[in-house]
DNA sequence: ATGAAACTCCCCATATATAGCGAGGTTGCG
DNA sequence: CGCAACCTCGCTATATATGGGGAGTTTCAT
């Protein structure tokens, strides 16, 4: 039991392009023998990535449709932290009972389990398992497999996110501790008065570490520097 | 092996009071034979709440000596989305150094390991075991444990969750999604303007929907607006 | 110990955001 | 149908933030 999952997570590991973590989904699929299994991905500049085995009709047409709008998935898995299994949702909109069964039309399975995975910086991903089974049947290898599934979701984010973040992750600027501090001032809604009572220094000192941190940020405004600091991890409110 | 672990996931279900949490971290710490186990937990208002092993004087420190903002495990694993041994981060700073010391004069053990967990609407917690181990020593516990702690730590985010969930998760204000855009315009750093031409509006009317958003957020400001709307995970950059 | 970076202070002119007033069309739900 | 919430537009005046100068001390790492 475990060693399948250690020989899933090793092939994952050694995956080196995005077309490998393809052909781990499909791997993946073929392991559970389910229908489709299926990871997508949003950054924080609303760029997508996704992989899987949905065929590429239905994924242009979720995407036409603008489905992602409407989809009880994604809804559900944005406001909850726990896996969910999709017959749990709530398909009593009109809307999405004609993309369910638009669905079923092309090649997806009844039933389906979405992990919701959060990652630094507002990233969100999907890692989602489709197959055509029985409610009993379903819960009974949901019940099983759900523990592996949520380590092979993360892993496979994690994977996904080294791929992706080559660029712009090294670019985190670091900020001076009063720099911080009057970003962080400015984050709880305090003007540059308040801000600059609250560090004790006079409001023109506050107006240089606010200029400093802008331009280490690269930002055009300080609305714009307390949020990337912000979507950083340089600070918290 | 698994067994041990369905053991303490078995007692983590069960439990039904904060108190309970505790009891179970305290279980966790005994049956790792560590130092201290740690959860804790910051949600968009910036509340926190907390539960673990720490002496309550090294709690008391901690918060007063402000170390929440400069604690490199803090400030990695906000940045990262993996988990993450103490030793790997960047303690070359002195405030750093002097409250590592600190720690260790506090009782805490050399050794720490920490996992980063998100939720919905910028929930952001770490669950953390800290022990006194060789490097090695602490790299085998690490590498041997690793699956287990991860299911561990979301069981117990989904618990705490549970529980917090009830006073203020009704409290994240819905925005329009004009609103919704207008923020999004102004955390990528356009001033008024540039945003109202962004969404084909007047720039008056962009004002009131940042007006109307500041209200809903019980923002002072605009930045204050953005920073909340972000850290709520309302919008992402 | 030496230099870089951080911390602190000041002035002036302009751009931008905020606060107050008011008003009409559209959408959706009960 | 009506009400509520959303979307859209305009004006005026004041408060606040930004951009451009310059300059001295302290702190820390190499």
């Amino acid at each position: 039991m475990t060693n399948r999952l250690e020989d899933l997570l090793s092939t994952l590991q050694a995956a080196a392009t995005l077309e490998d973590l393809q052909a781990v989904l499909e791997g993946l699929r073929d392991h559970y023998k389910v229908e489709h299994t299926v990871y997508h991905w949003v950054n924080s500049v609303g760029e997508r990535y996704g992989a899987g085995t949905y065929s590429a009709e239905w994924v242009d047409r979720y995407l036409e449709k603008d489905y992602l709008r409407l989809d009880p998935v994604i809804f559900g898995c944005f406001q909850r932290f726990t896996p969910v299994s999709w017959t749990e949702l709530d398909w009593s909109s009109k809307p999405a009972r004609e993309m369910w069964q638009d669905a079923l039309d092309h090649g997806l399975g009844n039933q389906g389990y979405t992990i919701p995975i959060r990652g630094p910086n507002g990233q969100f991903a999907l890692f989602t398992l489709n197959a055509s089974l029985g409610d009993k049947e379903w819960a009974q290898f949901i019940g099983d497999n759900s523990r592996d599934l949520m380590i092979l979701g993360h892993e496979f984010n994690k994977k996904a996110l080294e791929f992706e973040q080559g660029g712009d992750e090294g670019s985190v600027p670091s900020l001076s501790p009063r720099e911080l501090a009057s970003m962080s001032c400015l984050a709880k809604g305090m003007s540059r008065a308040q801000a600059a009572a609250e560090l004790n220094i006079s409001e023109h000192t506050l107006r240089v570490y606010i200029e400093s941190a802008r331009h280490k940020l690269g930002a055009m405004n300080t609305t714009h520097a307390v949020a990337r600091a912000l979507s950083s991890g340089l600070i918290i409110i």
